[in-house]
DNA sequence: TAGGAATATTGCTATATAACTATGTTTCGA
DNA sequence: TCGAAACATAGTTATATAGCAATATTCCTA
C-alpha cells in the first residue's frame, strides 16, 4: 500500500496541445496586464468575458469560444455567467493537481 | 532581471498528448516490468528495442516507429543505435526540466 | 415586447494526425 | 555476397482538429 496510482488526464493534455489555448491561459494569469478594460465585472472576482478575451486573441468569436470549451471541460477553467456575460477564469487548484500528478506519473 | 521568461515547449506537449505515446513513455519507466526478454543490450544501460516496444503496444511497427520518432525529436527519450537494433530510453532529465518549466509558465 | 448585445452552436472546409501496407536501408551472418 | 532481420520511410486512407460564416439562444433594455 501507499503507492497510489495516479493517472495522468490525458484530457488536460490533448487541451494543453495548443498554441492558442496555452496563450489564453497564460493570458488569464494576470487580466490586467494582458487585457484592456472590461466594462462588466472584476477580472480577479468573476473572471474575463469571451469578447475581451477574443479582442486580445484575433480570432473569430465561434473560435474562441471553442477553445474557451475545450479549457473548461478539461477543467482548466471555470466560467461564471452573469447576464449575459460569460467570464472565464484559471482554476488554479486543478492546474496545481494536474501538474502535480503529471510530475509524479510521467 | 530576475524573471526568465521560460517557455513552454509546446512539441512537447503535443508529443504527450497521445494515450499510445503516454503508455510507451511510462513502459520505459519500468522496462524490466512492462516488457518481456530482450535477447540484445540492457534495459537500463541500451535501452528498449522498438520490436519489444512493439510487441507490448500491439500495432504495427511503422506505427510504434513514428510515435519514437515524435518522442525523440520531442526530446523525451534518446536513441542509441547498436549494430540493426535501436534502443530508446527515456531522457529524465529533459523530463524534469520539462516538468520544471511547465510547473511555473503554465 | 421588440431589438440588440454577448455567446454558444451548427455547417462547412482545410489541414493535421494516426493507422495500415508496401518498400527502402542498414547490418549481420551463413 | 546473398539473404534475412530490424527499423525507417513513403504512400494512402480515415479520423480529428481548427478556423470561418451563418444561425440560434439568452437576457437586458428601451
Amino acid at each position: 500500500m501507499g503507492d497510489v496510482e495516479q493517472a495522468v488526464d490525458e484530457e488536460i493534455l490533448r487541451a494543453l496541445a495548443s498554441t492558442a489555448r496555452l496563450d489564453i491561459l497564460r493570458w488569464l494569469k494576470d487580466p490586467a496586464g494582458n487585457f484592456g478594460r472590461q466594462e462588466i465585472g472584476d477580472f480577479d472576482v468573476e473572471g474575463v468575458c469571451v469578447s475581451v478575451i477574443q479582442d486580445r486573441a484575433g480570432m473569430s468569436q465561434p473560435a474562441v469560444s471553442a477553445h474557451l470549451k475545450i479549457l473548461h471541460q478539461a477543467g482548466l477553467v471555470t466560467r461564471k455567467k452573469i447576464g449575459n456575460w460569460h467570464f472565464y477564469r484559471r482554476d488554479e487548484l486543478a492546474i496545481r493537481r494536474f501538474l502535480d500528478t503529471l510530475s509524479t506519473a510521467l
